[in-house]
DNA sequence: GTCGTCGATACCCACCCGGTATCGCAGCTG
DNA sequence: CAGCTGCGATACCGGGTGGGTATCGACGAC
């Protein structure tokens, strides 16, 4: 099987339409459909219900989506790092991803302690959106990753735990909440006038519900103070909090667990020696 | 870059010889130094060191290598995976693979005990080699895999423990030794005339030293009822051993445990109830 | 110096990828 | 029901490229 073919069946499985399918690829629909029937002859597989009207997957085309699009990351990863390895000093010799404004504290600590360490190499940082730094693992666009549980799975990757912290509310300054010692997480669902922010799904659309949409931390913040949302996070958002938000401890809210990822077959020495820096933190 | 590519370079870097590497892969010497050229163009980064005498890879050509072999499996295992989701009925379900010869009782119960419930599919086994349930798994000629710590690697699988226990050594039946309760590791390197056995390693090459080349249990265990060499094996061999060989408790040895892995990304309902019936063991 | 080995180059043929034009089929519309 | 429209398949064509054979150039070994 070819990363050709691969890469024209997934956009179609994705699109479920040949003509959208190869606008996406920038091909004609023929010879998209051509490769694709090609593609099923040779796994001597049905991978598309074809109809005059569209398309539908299989089951086999469904497990083929999921599948090939693993190892159109897994080449992908191939490419990238294999670029990096060859590209001259000064670029960066590792890529770390974390979600954006989450354990800045604690990413700053290790990039500081890191680049005290002798043979340290260049890390950039990338900020990527909710969830996403597993994906920026497995294809290459990142080394290692920040990740937080239990929000951010890591299933397939090896971690190392970093910090472990409480979460707390976040209430505009002057709340009448404000006041209290503590809260449980009932107590803040039950909180009138301040419904539960919505985050983005995968795959881009929002849950219905009362707050408003929001899809990074900033937006969140400004939208806290200004008494229309609230939010439960880890306690170290308070560094980041001028004083028109007060934090109340949220005691029954899951601990939040920063820890470092990456992906299991990695063999490269600064990454090894940035793992153990992180962890002596 | 198309798996095709991938293929002819993968080969070149572990024959380090083109015209090996091109009867290995069926085709003429110079359509592979050209693919092999073309590819490094067009990832603009030199893989291959030549000299008229032979070749070695540069550190990107490393990299690639290691990547490669990931991303080249990861395409395997969805042609594996996508053909077997289309056969029809009748056809094996799951794969499980484990080292011949161990946790045979543990398999059993296993297999039964899936086999009584409802909605269960047919479950091939497939023995393998020591330390290769990986790599079934990883290119798909396997869903899931029993490994036993801590010898075998979990890295990069998900996994679920199922049983720990001790080892013991293995005896010749009225060799001396046999009247004590129990040994420490460092007696059974001492015992005059009966040397450890020497395994192959990952490149199928043996360590040097005194004991005899075995590559499987069943040879293992005639050597020693011959009296010619011992090994110290969890205590479940137990079962599969006559009367010609007996064990003694060795409690210094490290446990083991067997656990039942699986990639990680892995969304079949067959394995998951698989999975929850060997918990509940 | 000569030979053998190894990778690169030159050249050729056939296949296949990608393009355009068109077909066949099924809804929808009036 | 005729005709239109949208969709995927088919027919056909040209150019690129993957594969082959023959040969070269470099370097070690004898």
């Amino acid at each position: 099987m070819e990363t050709r073919e691969l890469r024209y069946f997934v956009a179609v499985a994705e699109e479920l339409h040949f003509g959208r399918a190869a606008r996406r690829l920038g091909i004609a629909q023929p010879p998209l459909s051509r490769a694709v029937q090609q593609l099923e002859r040779r796994l001597g597989v049905t991978l598309l219900e074809r109809t005059s009207r569209g398309v539908a997957l299989t089951d086999a085309g469904s497990v083929l989506l999921q599948e090939g699009r693993a190892a159109l990351d897994a080449v992908e990863a191939a490419e990238r790092r294999t670029r990096r390895a060859a590209a001259p000093a000064g670029s960066p010799g590792l890529v770390l991803v974390t979600k954006a404004g989450a354990s800045t504290e604690l990413l700053a600590k290790l990039l500081d302690a890191y680049a005290a360490e002798p043979g340290a190499v260049d890390v950039d940082v990338v900020l990527c959106g909710i969830g996403e730094q597993e994906r920026y693992l497995r294809d290459g666009r990142a080394d290692v990753a920040f990740l937080h549980r239990p929000f951010d799975s890591t299933i397939g990757l090896d971690t190392e735990e970093l910090l472990t912290e409480g979460q707390v509310v976040l209430l505009p300054a002057g709340h009448p909440m404000t006041a209290r010692p503590h809260l449980c997480v009932d107590d803040v669902a039950a909180i009138p006038g301040l419904p539960m922010p919505r985050w983005p799904r995968d795959d881009g659309s929002y849950p219905d519900g009362p707050g408003p949409e929001v899809h990074d931390n900033t937006q969140l913040l400004q939208l806290v103070a200004l008494g229309r949302t609230t939010a439960i996070l880890p306690e170290s958002v308070r560094t980041h909090l001028h004083d028109d938000i007060v934090t109340v401890p949220v005691l029954d809210a899951p601990s939040v667990t920063t820890v470092i990822a990456w992906p299991p077959h990695s063999r490269s020495l600064p990454l090894a020696q940035l793992i153990r820096t992180a962890t002596r933190l």
